[in-house]
RNA sequence: GGUACCGUGGCCGAGAGGCUAGGCAAGGCUCUGCAAAAGCUUCUACAGCAGUUCGAAUCUGCUCGGUACCUCCA
């Protein structure tokens, strides 16, 4: 195994070969969610994206540190300097503090991230508590020469950036039709160019969420959070930024821009980027009110869900198609996805039970090769999975005897297997605490129903059988014994 | 309107010039008191048209269809 990880690159669409900025070291910044309302599916796909790149960099023995940021304040709902922010908004709506709003989406994030098993991040930093260095680093782009300070707001000026630097290499956008662009957004600006956005912005009197700053009371503009924590976090240049695809032609595009006229460096050396979660062929978004949220999901209970979905198959779903796909979300698909887990699990459990022979009939090394080179291939996680059925028919025919596994080889497939599935996958069977007890309790069950089965007693064999399977438990005979699964 | 991207078997989805993933569904078989499950196995697709090539799902052009971004979004 001697492929090197390789990633697309946004900034040169490029694939690339990963080579981090100091040996032994990743330093990766994802944008995180802004908490003014539940997270939704489509949201949990990018994070578990990178959570799944997180897991690869940590089991390649790198030490990362993964800063992943909470959006809770300055995000305005529009370009524009009237905009309200978001949580302020949110907050009269719900007749709350805007830091209740942020609070209880903050918590429900967790839930749901934790529900989808992705790991924390390494620093998890809000942008309410770095307006000092938000402000430092406006005061900074402004004395470079690409700030502008108008009557407490404070914009960047585009145009003067542009005539130095690419600002538009992210996108590919042609800068002429976006300077000219003829969709007017209506509303006198006071800004100079119609590109330019806003850095810091001034808060009206009834303004909720406010600090001083040099410029007067008022709240950071949305682009200038990610550029100031991750150069304190991760400093001027680091590994990679990542987020979701909707994010390339404003967000990480202006970000790109603040940090080049405030430390004189792109930042990151790879720009990562997921696609979307679309439900019948239609972006999932919170406009759009076609979203989910998770606990709907959960439990099925949605108009276009036919029953709920566990977290796992949930998140085994998302990894069959690549990060940077869309994928089209349906009932038959998750369904598909649901059964498929299943199986993976289940010949994860057999590996235990396989006997060991002095010699192999099978080659181990190539599986585990496949693997590796598959998750190099810029985390290639459909591939993986594909190559982990080829390992699940290889434990069925081990299992029936067809082949044979010495000891050692024996040990390596099942650290290889579950090593894939369980710590770089990040999938987890979902079994209960109790459980223990209940696999005590059907052994008794099973056997006094494999003794009435040998006296030919299939009445009461029978109603063993319906009774378990009316409480959710089905069990299926086969040739060595009995097997039986929850619900 | 502008700019990108995409169109793969019944469904979801990899692949990116020859070696024709994988899962689910469906058919067949094995196992079995019955049932269910499980296992094995079969099914050979790349929107259409033209071109480049010894060879194209993969490259080029056009046509049709879809989506995203340009306005808050992961």
């Amino acid at each position: 195994m001697n492929t090197t990880l390789k990633i697309y690159n946004t900034l040169t669409k490029r694939t690339e070969s990963f080579e981090p900025i100091t040996k032994g070291y990743v330093g990766m910044y994802v944008c995180g969610p802004t908490v003014y309302s539940n997270a939704h599916l489509g949201n949990a796909r990018t994070y578990v994206s990178f959570d799944i790149i997180y897991r690869y960099f940590l089991h390649l023995g790198y030490k990362v540190r993964y800063v992943r940021n909470i959006t809770d304040a300055g995000h305005l709902e529009g370009d524009q300097d009237e905009g309200d922010d978001k949580f302020a908004k949110r907050a009269k709506l719900e007749q709350v503090e805007p830091m209740e709003i942020v609070q209880r989406y903050t918590v429900d994030f967790h839930e749901v991230l934790s529900h989808f098993n992705t790991l924390p991040p390494s620093i998890e930093p809000t942008a309410t508590g770095h307006i000092i260095e938000q402000i430092e680093m406006t005061k900074k782009i402004i004395e470079n020469g690409f700030a502008y300070e108008i009557d407490g707001t404070v914009y960047f000026d585009v145009e003067k950036f542009a005539k130095t630097h690419n600002y538009t290499i992210l996108s590919n956008r042609n800068l002429d039709e976006l300077l000219n662009n003829t969709r007017s957004l209506g509303g006198q600006d006071e800004k100079k160019g119609r590109l330019d956005f806003a850095l810091w912005i001034k808060a009206k009197p009834e303004h909720l969420m406010k600090w001083p700053s040099p410029w007067g009371v008022g709240f950071p503009g949305w682009h200038i959070e990610c550029s100031a924590m991750s150069t304190k976090y991760l400093g001027a240049e680091f590994d990679i930024h990542g987020g979701g695809m909707d994010l390339i032609p404003t967000h990480h595009t202006n970000e790109i821009a603040q940090n080049i006229a405030c430390n004189h460096a792109q930042p990151a050396k790879f720009w990562m980027h997921t696609n979307m979660l679309t439900v019948n062929g239609q972006k999932m978004s919170k406009s759009l009110g076609n979203s989910f949220l998770p606990n709907e999901l959960f439990s099925g209970n949605h108009e276009l869900l036919e029953k709920g979905y566990s977290p796992m198959a949930v998140r085994f779903f998302m990894l069959q198609a690549h990060y940077r796909s869309t994928l089209d979300f349906s009932n038959e698909a998750l369904q598909a996805a649901e059964k498929g887990l299943t199986r993976l699990f289940n010949a994860s459990n057999k590996l235990s039970n396989i006997n060991f022979h002095s010699s192999s009939t099978v080659q181990i090394n190539d599986l585990r090769e496949k693997l590796y080179e598959a998750m190099n291939e810029d985390f290639n996680t459909p591939m993986v999975i594909a190559h982990l059925f080829e390992g699940v028919k290889l434990i069925n025919l081990l299992e029936e005897g067809k082949e044979k596994i010495s000891a050692q080889d024996l040990d390596s497939f099942t650290k290889t297997f579950n090593t894939f599935l369980f710590e770089i996958l990040g999938l987890k069977s979902e079994q209960t605490g109790s459980a223990e007890k209940i696999d005590e309790l059907m052994e008794i069950i099973l056997q006094i129903r494999s003794e009435a089965k040998a006296r030919k007693d299939f009445t009461s064999s029978d109603e063993i059988r319906e009774r378990l399977k009316s409480i959710g438990i089905e069990i299926k005979d086969n040739k060595e014994g009995t097997t039986f699964q929850v619900a």
